[in-house]
DNA sequence: CTTATAATTGCAATCAATTGCGATAAGCCA
DNA sequence: TGGCTTATCGCAATTGATTGCAATTATAAG
């Protein structure tokens, strides 16, 4: 029960609360090694509870988001795609208009940029698991 | 009628149709300098014509944008603003998650990822009229 | 000018996501 | 253990955007 600790105490430290659906909603994520959408997660999770409620996926991802457990990225397709980034490299996604392929992407090559952005506008930017997109390779 | 004609030239090109709905609707956001969302185009438009309906504006909109006539960006808060671009020089926005400022940035701040991306990939990237959300020197 | 045909429109339904609200229940204290 | 406070939930309604479809109409051909 490692992680449930670790959501636990999470939350307790900025006075939210650790509730049934909340766990199994981060059971769901966590068990899925890569990304993972609102409704894929709503039905898994009422498979075995069955009055879960979308607004309560919802409610819940940014509130995971907001403690950093997952990541939130558009790769495009209109649906917004979730993931559990604890003990992960964290990365960004090139994503092939044409074909839809998406390829992962080292943090580092946008560091440049940041560091740029940060000294000439002050402006710190929030690179997290972006989707950049564009053509691949094989589109071109 | 320059622009029209341009329009109308551009359309038939591509074997679409010169509409008095794409008029007026690209009327709208020529006629406006900055940004403007699609239900701002559609009130603009039904005061003079009630008949149109929201989904011909989105569907023009996603024409102008294959025309390259308009550029489109989520700039947070939920909506998609519009642009008309001919003749205007490209940029992209920083936009401040905590206060909402938006700042404009020439393209050559990210032109070298674009040659990166294109060099280590082969990937081109859809860097055009980017929001890039994060921090403003005001907000740290 | 008239007709044919295929692009386009308006409408209604739908989708992903968000929000307001009253009911419920998690966590704290006695 | 039992009661209190307030965060959270489920529900229903709403928002911005998209889509299928039958009716309409811009354009090309006769």
């Amino acid at each position: 029960m490692d992680q449930l600790d670790e959501l636990y105490t999470a939350l307790r430290e900025t006075g939210y609360r650790l509730t049934p659906q909340r766990m199994m909603i981060l059971d769901v994520i966590r068990h899925r090694t890569g990304h993972i959408t609102a409704e894929q997660i709503h039905s898994a999770v009422v498979d075995t509870y069955p009055y879960l409620d979308i607004s309560t996926v919802y409610r819940t991802l940014e509130l995971l988001k907001d403690l950093h457990l997952i990541s939130e990225t558009k790769l495009g397709g209109g649906v917004t795609q979730y993931e559990y980034k604890v003990g992960k490299k964290p990365h960004h996604h090139l994503v092939c208009r044409k074909c839809g392929e998406t390829i992962s992407l080292g943090v580092q090559v946008l560091q440049p940029v940041e560091h740029l952005l940060l000294e000439e506008y002050g402006f710190q930017v929030d690179f997290d698991h972006l989707a950049i997109f564009g053509r691949c390779a094989h589109c071109l």
